[in-house]
DNA sequence: GCGGTAATACTCGGATAAGTCTTGTCCGAGTCCTTATGG
DNA sequence: CCATAAGGACTCGGACAAGACTTATCCGAGTATTACCGC
């Protein structure tokens, strides 16, 4: 059982997404330069953030990602399910129903408990999840560096973030 | 992010041992054939069960796998870890250290806040399995079942388990 | 009849190939900015 | 000098390959059974 490592970079992404001033935007080539990762798998997931409603792409020249809503009211599972998918990760297969003693299908309409238990351990995961919100994120983020850090950040976003319908 | 199918085939190995009598055997062949799943993979299933430690194989003719322990002390996230092995399913690859505004390593020794809470999702996803036994799944699947399919297992057992030690 | 022994059949265990998903990449569609042009 | 329109450059979006892991399989190592032989 692997997580994409897709997640981790969207995660960083939104991050940093955060700390934009407001209405500007960060191309997904910037992003991927900031984090020294592939830029056309980065591109990847900003498409999937994107098509989940997370963020907002801007078209054109000067155009980027920002984020769709608050920091505060995006956690790591609307970034998780929005790169991995909603799918369960436990797929049962109805093995119950195989072989010799199968179960008749009528009366599999519950999950077995396997497949049950498997499934709240996914909501356990998801909620957790569910409870760090990407500004608890840039928080203890920013918790942990100095103000040159900071200050270095605010630089690099100067120069490459842009906002659309000015000039840089 | 997908678990193993071999997790749930194990799992249902596992209950099906649970309710062998004491002492007796089934062989990887014959677990494959009650749940209709290809023989060569179930074995390397439960070759990670018995190295895990949770079953204990007999080898030679009439042998096969039992429960190393009782039921009620084998949780579903013992056999989970057993399978899937025990590697995090979130991989950080530190990308806070990397581009432009990289962080020092030295002051990378703590997770960051994304990995922090995906190992803490996870810790939860695996104390919600661990509060699940192989007698919990068994007593459910029981309790889902008539006696006729109680009969039926009973009979496919005395036929298709061995008891080391002794003719069958 | 009984004990020992060798052959045998059956089991697990690890090393070895296909299939599928993740990872990584590319090029086309669309949009905004810039710039030249005419009034 | 200003409005307009065409051109260009930059962006996202989805379609397209390489790699890694899951899935599936095979054959060799080992052990209890079993039959046989000698006593």
């Amino acid at each position: 059982m692997k997580v994409n490592k897709g997640v981790e970079w969207a995660a960083h992404a939104c991050a940093l997404l955060a700390v934009l001033p407001e209405g500007w935007t960060l191309s997904a080539e910037a992003l991927a330069a900031y984090h020294d990762v592939p830029p056309a798998y980065m591109a990847k997931q900003m498409q999937a953030l994107s098509s989940a409603g997370l963020v907002v792409s801007v078209r054109g020249a000067a155009g980027g990602y920002r984020l769709a809503r608050p920091a505060r009211d995006i956690s790591l599972k609307d970034v998780f399910l929005a790169v991995e998918g909603a799918a369960p990760s436990f797929r049962c297969t109805e093995v119950r129903q195989n072989g010799p003693c199968g179960a008749a299908k009528a009366q599999c309409r519950k999950p077995c408990g396997i497949a049950a238990s498997f499934y709240a351990a996914e909501t356990a995961f998801r909620d957790s999840l569910a409870g760090v919100t990407i500004m608890d994120v840039v928080a203890s983020a920013s918790a942990a560096s100095d103000l040159g850090k900071a200050a270095k950040i605010a630089t690099w976003i100067q120069s490459n973030a842009s906002r659309p319908g000015t000039e840089r």
